[in-house]
DNA sequence: AGAATCATGTAAGGGGTTACATGATTCG
DNA sequence: CGAATCATGTAACCCCTTACATGATTCT
């Protein structure tokens, strides 16, 4: 989840603290992804060693020394494509995907809502595959039926919303 | 998630390649929960460590030694309390809930009939607490809105579920 | 004879957690 | 003056993963 943190320095360089007390707001970002403090400095360390961010120390007046983070032309483009992408696996819709989602809605309802459009075709395959699963079912096997039923269900549920995102994403396109 | 280990050796005790291959079979428990051998092996150390396994060196043949786990009184108490717990996160149903259900099923129909009841109960507290939420939202905070929205129908759609459960466990009940 | 299976592990590491260390600065 | 906040980390640990070690037995 570290590329998370690509997407918060995007545009505008931050230190450590900063993003800590961003991801400590109650709203945005944070509803979908937590991240504690000792955990954020050892991210921002291995965004910086494999070349995605890089850092200045900065002394603003006499408080302690800042190490401010901004972008590398890599860390833009692994995040730019990363917010282009859907999510491959159902489990990951409910906290990586709107993440992305959060991203994409920052850079444009364009981007926002080709987004929306690229998971829901996904989404559709994974109802196809499903669907497909329950023809090889064991008759009598009750759990693995109620399983594949859930599943259906939680689709059905994500493609609705999907559809609901790309109604409104449609609606703000002018804005 | 050790605790499901509890749940095949209940009744039927078994060495840890046995319950590797029980979990190697693609129906089941496995369509919910898998885990590697390596791990298993440390899994069932650590369950016979806090008290609810016991173990037993057993010779068949020439071949390799076997240790045959089974459940104390205290591991026999801990499964069946669990079984008989709703999950109290929505993030746990599509596991941890199924798992639950898997073994209740196993258990008896009314078994797996009340914990589904339990279950509604705790997912309507969920869908209220979200629909509270939803009264305080800055209006023009479009990605707030639409992760409440995907967290309803998430919920709903685990309620509707649920209900289906509740029918076609009543109807297996004479069974 | 060679491959797969039986059977139990060890070692290393990824990704996350909580608790704590340190020291300055600002607020009440 | 004491508490909270600013700012960056270290250390230890938990849970889980992959890769590998070991050696016997059964299948083809």
């Amino acid at each position: 989840m570290e590329i998370m943190l690509l997407g918060l320095l995007d545009g505008e360089p931050m230190h450590g603290y900063d993003l800590f007390k961003y991801l400590s707001r109650p709203d945005g970002l944070s509803r979908v992804w937590h991240i504690n403090q000792s955990n954020l400095y050892a991210m921002l360390d291995s965004l910086e060693q494999d070349g995605s961010l890089e850092s200045q120390l900065i002394q603003v007046g006499n408080s302690p020394m800042r190490k401010e983070y901004h972008l590398t032309a890599e860390g833009t483009q692994r995040y730019k494509q990363w917010i282009r992408e859907p999510v491959l696996h159902g489990r990951d819709m409910r906290q990586v995907f709107l993440a992305k989602l959060y991203f994409a809605l920052k850079e444009s309802s364009e981007t926002a809502f080709e987004l929306v459009q690229k998971q829901k075709a996904v989404t559709e395959t994974w109802k196809r595959e499903v669907e497909a699963s329950m023809q090889n079912l064991n008759a009598d096997n009750e759990f693995d039926r109620l399983v594949f039923c859930s599943r259906l269900k939680q689709i059905s549920g994500w493609q609705e919303w999907l559809d609901d995102c790309a109604g409104s994403l449609l609606l703000n396109r002018t804005k």
